[in-house]
RNA sequence: GCGAUUGUAGCUCAGUUGGUUAGAGCGCCGGUUUGUGGUACCGGAGGUCGCGGGUUCGAACCCCGUCAAUCGCCCCA
């Protein structure tokens, strides 16, 4: 008979599991309280849109388009792809849902997307985000109160000591246009003199040439054309009101004129919250102002901001946050006590304790060998143990051990409280451990 | 798409200049010991040495190919 191969899992893509699973979590939870002191709402979107949602949005020329997206069709022939970000189905909704009556919309949202990439430190192809938006509004304050939130986030996530916030401004459209043409020219002078990957750029994506990692570019793009010099005074101004929003909220900044956003729906403000600790894969959240998405998708003007984070990132700078607690663990040495000793652990989970509104977090341990369940039972790091076992009088007892204990949680009342549900007992002392003797049942 | 590094037990890894039947620790299973005690000891299960081909009397080890993982380039969160 031929061995059956097991199927491997898919490149880039992860099991995610234990103290990771446990910082992740971590990660979307803390995001869920910081959204709503903010006001957004929380939205769902599809996994999937129409190809040309992302296409026309993101531009066809990206990378992300060109080359990254996972594409099929379906079985009516229609191309769909997997979302390799969130704003264009957001901006797809906005205009196919009359979301406009809600302008401007804060919305919040979290979960997968999907870019057919070499996978490498937390870079994956199937990778998740949190994500927040603002729909229209073209003032600044919400370019600063998206960020204010975002600066939040980092801190109550406990990693914003190691992250900066680069920012930069890419104009209104005219200004973006002017400067991208002045880039072209420059950098057309000393096209022979550049990396073969900027050489390309100078045609594709010239404003990529400015962070390009390569030192025979660097040389180059310190005397190159800067945005300021292009910027109108509607475009100064805005920036101006950006930046004196986060110094009155205490947020901390710096202006990267490199700093440009691969997408071609940027307008205005660009931002970055960068960190060195997480090897090539340095920005943790970025975003910026997409005044121009909603023409390309075949709506009115309509101006927006909005950031996306990488959850994995987030939870790499968060790091270990501990693995659920165990109050007790429940176990018999003895045979034929399995079933009264998951009755009990049933009981302790269901029920509330008066002391505290938390029920009892419970492990039943039953697997292996009964001489080992004390062992066991200790190394599972439980505080207490509860140990069920024969008695002359009735069903048997239930014996209260220390096992870990480290501090007070008083558990007594509420394991008394359990019990009193379906048994009939007294309390003693046996072995110095305080323990209920089950004479009946209810 | 390109580059570097790495693939040996469930996990972490040894494995000599190529040489009998491929090992350890942890984990798992069973037993002895202990009997408020994470002890100590004994035993057991578990391996297509990533896969395919080549060189050789002989390959985990050398060569070629391939697949995968990790990290980097590109790009991005």
């Amino acid at each position: 008979m031929a061995k059956i191969e097991t199927p491997r899992p898919i490149r880039g893509t992860q099991d995610i599991f234990g103290a990771e699973a446990e910082a992740f979590a971590h990660v979307v939870e803390t995001f869920e309280r910081v959204r709503k002191l903010y006001r957004f709402r929380r939205v769902e979107m599809p996994v999937f849109e129409k190809t040309e949602v992302f296409s026309r949005s993101i531009g066809e020329t990206t990378d992300v388009v060109s080359k990254e997206m996972y594409s099929f069709e379906d079985r009516g022939g229609e191309s769909l792809t997997l979302r390799p970000e969130f704003t264009a189905g957001i901006a797809r909704a906005y205009l196919t849902d009359g979301w406009q009556q809600y302008a401007p919309l804060k919305v919040a949202t979290h979960g997968p997307l999907f870019r057919y990439e070499r996978p490498q430190k937390g870079r994956y192809r199937q990778f998740h985000q949190i994500d927040a938006e603002i729909i229209g509004a073209a003032e600044p304050q919400a370019d600063v109160e998206l960020l204010v939130m975002a600066d939040q986030l980092l801190k109550e996530l406990g990693i914003a000591d190691g992250v900066t916030l680069n920012l930069n401004t890419l104009g209104d459209s005219d200004s973006r246009e002017a400067w991208r043409e002045a880039l072209i020219a420059y950098f057309r002078d000393v096209k022979g003199s550049l990396s073969e990957d900027s050489q390309e750029r100078l045609e594709k994506n010239p404003l990529r040439i400015l962070d390009s990692k390569d030192e025979r570019d660097k040389a180059f793009v310190a005397d190159a054309p800067q945005i300021d010099q292009f910027l109108s005074g509607e475009a100064q101004d805005f920036f101006g009101a950006v930046t004196s929003g986060l110094d009155a909220a205490g947020v901390a900044w710096s202006r990267n004129p490199a700093l440009v956003r691969g997408l071609d729906y940027y307008r205005h403000t660009a931002f970055e919250f960068i960190t060195d600790r997480l090897g090539a894969q340095g920005t943790v959240l970025g975003g910026g102002r997409y005044d121009g998405l909603m023409e390309s998708l075949g709506g009115a003007a309509t101006p927006a901001v909005g950031w996306a984070a990488g959850i994995e990132r987030l939870a790499m700078l968060v790091g270990e946050v501990g693995e659920q607690r165990l109050d007790l663990v429940v176990f018999t040495e003895f045979t034929g006590f399995e079933a009264l000793a998951s009755e009990i652990s049933g009981l302790l989970r269901q029920t509330r304790g008066h002391s505290d509104t938390e029920n009892l977090q419970v492990e039943h341990l039953y697997s292996g060998s009964r001489k080992k369940r004390y062992v066991k039972a200790k190394a599972s790091g439980a505080w207490r143990g509860l140990s069920v076992e024969p008695h002359e009088h009735g069903l048997g007892c239930i014996r209260l051990r220390d096992l870990n204990v480290t501090g007070e949680r008083p558990m007594r009342k509420r394991i008394r409280e359990a019990l009193e549900q379906h048994f009939v007992f007294y309390e003693a002392e046996i072995g110095h451990a305080h323990s209920w003797v089950l004479t009946g049942r209810k």
